[in-house]
RNA sequence: CGGGGUGUAGCGCAGCCCGGUUAGCGCGCUACGUUCGGGACGUAGAGGUCGUGAGUUCGAAUCUCACCACCCCGACCA
């Protein structure tokens, strides 16, 4: 490939120095496809989510499975979902939460206890009818044995709030008993008609909080707490920023009274609802009868609240950032942060550069940063910088001869693919900065494109323009009826993503229907 | 669930329409040698239930049917 593209170099020089300007522009085309194939990622401007499955793939993080709809996580994907989850799992504990954990079956008459919550659900549930399988009469493997049938189906859990109130029921009998502030990581099903590895598969993992309150004040203010634990965590950690706010009651959770949550814009121009916090006020604790008594010795129901993220985190970090050299990882959720890729010729020359590498892995390391030191000596360098763009490690450091003779090294971002000549007694306090300087790169590129792709508009001719048009948030004036949502989604497919807490009052007339309407809301097509 | 497409070596594909030796090609892989500052090259080699199952036929990657999976578009959806 080197080979090709310096005949190229010479040809383009060569034609240059002789013919037109037309023959040149037909060799530069040669040249962008060579290098457009050698990387194997679909550019994000040709197909944005053949982009999005080549990222996935290629970059290692997950695969289709056998069986339809739910994907294999593999070692680098998991590797990435394990920091999140090891940060936010320390933040939950923060905020005073334990984990524990409840069964994945539930009994299918559970489900009919809250109406709504079982509307929500029932179009997607897995079901267990069986419990035994036997080897058929006829020879081909196992059948269900139709004699081993279940007196109660039992349902995959799509989600965990039955099994647990009715659990919490004899967990409770005091205002000495509350609050109850439990997490639990597990996976859950949801048979999904489409599926895309990441966003939207029919099992995947995440995390349920489910917590009981003496009072509605308390559940409230613990729904607000997580929301915001969300979005602490998508913008410090993600470097991805979000909106705050609450759902109208089309997108509530099925069964909750209010639902906030965190929204955040992809690069295609779409949104994706990146966590969510319920309150769930009193209506499980109704449905499984969940009663204490107070101080004053009243009876009444418990205020409950649920959050939740999910592998749904993995899909909004690869498109917040990457690009079409492949994935881009912020330096606190890399698996690895620093790759060390050695240039020689010679065995003395390799024996000298790895001393000094495993002298300055050591020193990066004491610092807390993570490293690899990649000394396959089947690969060339070039290949392995491609490789290591492509896998979105934040920072490579390049060393050969010349940096051993000049006390060097080249490190190179991958944020902005910039490389930087370092002396060697600096890298250490040079890449401990970069790393800070990446994350925050990282999340001010994602703050200044949101902002470009966030337009207010005052009347629905500008809205489905804005939309067909750059997409992205649109700031509209709605009148809070679920008739006007309905008609503007069936029209446009654009959904309110949220009402944005603390956002700014001001009075205006909603783009549908021309009724008053005291604050903006935000539309996008979303995921 | 409806419409369209795909499935042949780890990956990307040709062969299929018009059935017929031992199913090819590129990349990757293994060994050796030369290379190594942006995806190296030579030589030799390994690697295949042609998605699965049935059927038609003397003979099926190729024809027929069913099923499975994936991709795109719709419907559905936290």
């Amino acid at each position: 490939m080197v080979f090709i593209t310096h005949l190229l170099v010479i040809k383009i020089l060569f034609y240059f120095a002789i013919f037109t300007a037309v023959e040149f522009m037909y060799i530069i085309q040669i040249s962008y496809q060579i290098r457009a194939m050698a990387k194997e990622i679909t550019s994000r401007k040709d197909n944005y989510s053949q982009w999005y499955n080549d990222i996935v793939i290629k970059a290692g993080l997950a695969d289709h499975s056998a069986v339809r709809g739910c994907m294999v996580i593999k070692p680098y994907g998991y590797a990435i979902w394990e920091k999140i989850q090891a940060q936010l799992d320390r933040m939950f504990k923060e905020t005073g939460h334990q984990n524990a954990y409840f069964p994945l079956l539930i009994p299918k008459s559970f489900f009919s206890k809250e109406a709504s919550h079982v509307e929500g659900f029932a179009k997607e549930c897995a079901i267990v009818t069986h419990y035994r399988l036997k080897n058929d009469v006829n020879g081909k493997g196992v059948v269900v044995d139709e004699e081993a049938k279940l007196e109660e189906e039992l349902i995959i859990r799509p989600t965990s709030e039955t099994i647990i109130w009715n659990t919490y029921r004899t967990w409770i009998q005091s205002y000495r008993d509350l609050p109850i502030l439990i997490n639990q990581w597990a996976n859950v099903v949801r048979w999904e008609m489409r599926t895309r590895l990441f966003l939207r598969t029919a099992e995947f993992l995440w995390q349920e909080g489910h917590t009981a309150h003496a009072t509605k004040e308390e559940a409230i203010a613990e729904t607000k707490q997580m929301v915001n634990v969300y979005a602490k965590f998508a913008q410090e950690w993600m470097s991805m920023p979000v909106i705050i706010g609450t759902k109208s009651e089309s997108e509530r959770f099925a069964g909750a009274i209010d639902t906030y949550c965190i929204e955040a814009l992809m690069q295609d121009g779409k949104a994706l609802q990146a966590g969510t916090s319920h309150f769930l006020g009193q209506n499980f604790a109704k449905a499984f009868d969940v009663k204490f008594s107070s101080k004053e010795g009243v009876l009444d129901y418990v205020w409950a609240t649920s959050w939740g993220v999910s592998t749904r985190l993995m899909g909004a970090l690869i498109m917040a950032h990457s690009d079409d050299n492949g994935l881009v990882l912020p330096p606190k959720l890399a698996p690895t942060q620093v790759v060390f890729v050695p240039i020689y010729k010679t065995e003395e020359e390799l024996s000298k550069i790895s001393e000094k590498v495993h002298q300055l892995k050591k020193s990066l390391e004491l610092k807390g940063i993570t490293t690899l030191f990649d000394n396959r000596d089947n690969l060339k360098p070039g290949f392995k910088f491609a490789e290591y763009e492509l896998k979105g490690f934040p920072v490579r450091i390049a060393i050969g001869p010349k940096d051993l003779e000049k006390g060097t090294v080249e490190i190179a971002r991958r944020d902005t693919l910039e490389k930087q000549f370092v002396s060697q007694e600096n890298v250490a306090d040079y890449v401990e900065k970069l790393l800070v300087d990446i994350q925050e790169n990282l999340f001010n590129k994602a703050v200044n494109f949101r902002t470009d792709s966030t337009t207010k508009v005052d009347t629905y001719e500008e809205f489905k323009k804005v939309l067909d048009g750059k997409g992205g948030f649109i700031l509209a004036h709605w009148d809070g009826t679920r008739e006007t949502e309905e008609i503007i989604k069936e029209e446009t497919k654009a959904t309110i993503r949220c009402i944005p807490i603390g956002g700014i009052k001001e009075a205006g007339n909603c783009i549908l229907t021309g009724k008053p309407s005291s604050q903006r809301v935000v539309f996008a097509r979303a995921y």
